[in-house]
DNA sequence: CGACGGCCCGCAACCGGTTGCGCTGCAGGA
DNA sequence: TCCTGCAGCGCAACCGGTTGCGGGCCGTCG
């Protein structure tokens, strides 16, 4: 079945290749006749453009990257991710463009856009590393469409989107030394994960200042069971912070599973915080600091897609706060639990 | 800033375009010299081939498109397209192959096959109607790969893949009657999709099989406030069913917050069960029909690939069963609770 | 010493659209 | 009547790789 091109219809018409394709693009050189003609046996024989040859005279493609920064399982078992895609396709998908993505260790991406695959690329979380960071730099000289999510390794000009976290974390710690918290353990993300250290670091600063400490740090690898072992760890201190801090929300899913199995009441006897609000944590009554990863997933779009189009997209800064849900102590007098309910972050 | 191409290289080098080709795709007519000579240059220069110009030559482009049948809110909302999605990435990156998508309710993606912007596709659920499945087969039986996941609105050849739902739905009834239920609600999806009507009909003549009626039939859409709302009609009938059956877990999620909500006891005043297990369901305690989500988006994405390669992948066909968790009651004297716990569908 | 064969490489066509430019034919104005 | 102007279309080059085929150069053998 062979694909019906310009030429075909140039033939059975008898007028030449450029004609039909001018006919066919609006051209004001073509007589309303001829367009007709072509327009309707267009129609008739299903011809559809060749995307390839377009794309090869046309210097662009129009589909724009989304880089994973893991592997598939590691990606899409997290809530963060499929909420960042979600609003990433939302406005991709009014803007009319398509997605490539592939999830993967290596950087694909950065060859897809020297081979004029993508004309644009989203960089997910801490796929971005230092390396290629500095290509993604030089891509962005040339014409490349290129929008960070979340903390780079190093300061860059490359446009980013990210939410501030300091308000959110800082009326996490108020709350939990007005709930009479005074030690508390942290369970951040990877060693090396830039993110990470920021959001350790804050957490450090945000509890010194409301009067409390951090007298343990472990590191997760951001998966829930990562986070169950996390807890069994902590379980076995002593003595036992009676405070958590998750550096997301899947190692303290994983750290809830771990209490339960270990007969340990939350929030009496362990408080559990996570950080994100990744749409199952609502579900679950999670306490979590709340970021609005849906609208960073679309204003990372927007950025790409503005850029495709030449103009600059209006700035935006997004915020943190905290969502006050089952797994924290709440203080002797306020009102603690959200009345968002279960219905949140779905529609 | 210009891409580097084969032309420049050849020029550099004072030989003809075909010579670099050659000597890049390791063309044995080509002498080792002239060959490594080429390869340092491509090398230092950053050489990348034009994805456009080959995709032109090589009548494919080697991508595989996944269609999703709604729009992207509703699409990521729901975790069984993540995980359907986790596993058709997880093989895609074994195999090399990026993935192209678009959550649109319009079938582009049969315009992706027909203008050559891919070589395969995967049709998730109900997204396929039955208009596009006549084109889809006609494609088909050109040179496109295609698979289908989930019941398709009529019988087909193209390969779909899909699990038995009668194993699991039968010990659910199973279940549930030897729990004392005799009335049941069901809770299904829209109304005019085709996996919705065949669940509903496999409940019904399964229930009846196990001495069980079904006294309540609603449609839902699908969404956790959809089950939210489908609960909080069903709390108003007189009697109330005190066993639910949902057509996917977001329903039941949403279902299980509104009866919270309205202070009924689960599993003590009314049971629910929910159609999927997806990964959130493990956290929250659901009893619920298992499906093997990722393995069917592995098999699919298995399939498409051995077609485009040429050769058939093996047969294989799915199952399911129950996942009791803790939103059904147990018989008298059978252990009821799963032994998997939270750490289940994460690794 | 000439012929023959094989190794390497260049020429040119092609994939399917896009576009600058030039040509034709007809209408209107001088 | 001749020239100008413009609408409408064709020619051909180009985008960047790929590939069939032909040809030059060299070595070897008769």
């Amino acid at each position: 079945m062979k694909a019906v091109t310009l030429q075909d219809l140039a033939d059975t018409l008898g007028v030449a290749r450029s004609t039909v394709s001018r006919a066919l693009r609006d051209d004001p050189q073509i007589s309303p006749t001829t367009r007709h003609h072509v327009r309707r046996l267009a129609r008739d024989l299903g011809y559809h453009p060749n995307a390839a040859a377009r794309a090869l005279t046309r210097r662009h493609s129009g589909v724009v990257g989304v880089a994973l920064p893991r592997s598939a399982p590691f990606v899409f078992a997290n809530p963060y991710f499929s909420t960042l895609l979600e609003g990433i396709a939302s406005v991709a998908e009014d803007a009319g463009v398509p997605i490539l993505f592939s999830a993967s260790p290596t950087p694909d991406y950065e060859r897809w856009l020297r081979e004029g695959r993508v004309d644009g690329l989203i960089a997910l979380g801490y796929g971005v590393r230092a390396l290629d960071l500095e290509q993604l730099e030089g891509l962005a000289g040339g014409s490349a469409a290129i929008a960070l999510v979340g903390a780079p390794p190093r300061a860059t000009e490359l446009p980013t989107v990210i939410a501030d976290e300091a308000p959110g974390v800082a009326t996490a710690c108020a709350r939990l030394a007005a709930a009479g918290h005074r030690e508390l353990a942290l369970v951040t993300g990877p060693e090396g994960a830039a993110y990470a250290r920021a959001r350790a670091s804050l957490w450090r600063a945000s509890a010194a200042s409301a009067g409390m400490a951090i007298v343990a740090t472990l590191h997760g690898d951001d998966t829930q069971p990562g986070g169950a072992a996390a807890a069994r760890h902590l379980l076995e201190q002593d003595p036992v912070a009676d405070a958590w801090l998750f550096g997301n929300d899947a190692m303290a899913f994983g750290a809830l599973g771990a209490l339960e199995a270990a007969g340990v009441r939350v929030p009496t006897d362990v408080a559990v915080v996570g950080f994100d609000d990744v749409p199952p944590a609502a579900l679950l009554g999670l306490t979590t600091v709340h970021q609005p990863i849906r609208a960073l997933g679309e204003h990372a779009m927007r950025l790409v897609v503005a850029a495709l189009r030449g103009d600059t997209a209006p700035d935006h800064t997004f915020s943190t706060h905290l969502e006050e849900r089952r797994t924290t102590r709440s203080a002797p007098s306020t009102p603690a639990v959200s009345s968002h309910g279960v219905t949140e972050d779905v529609t």
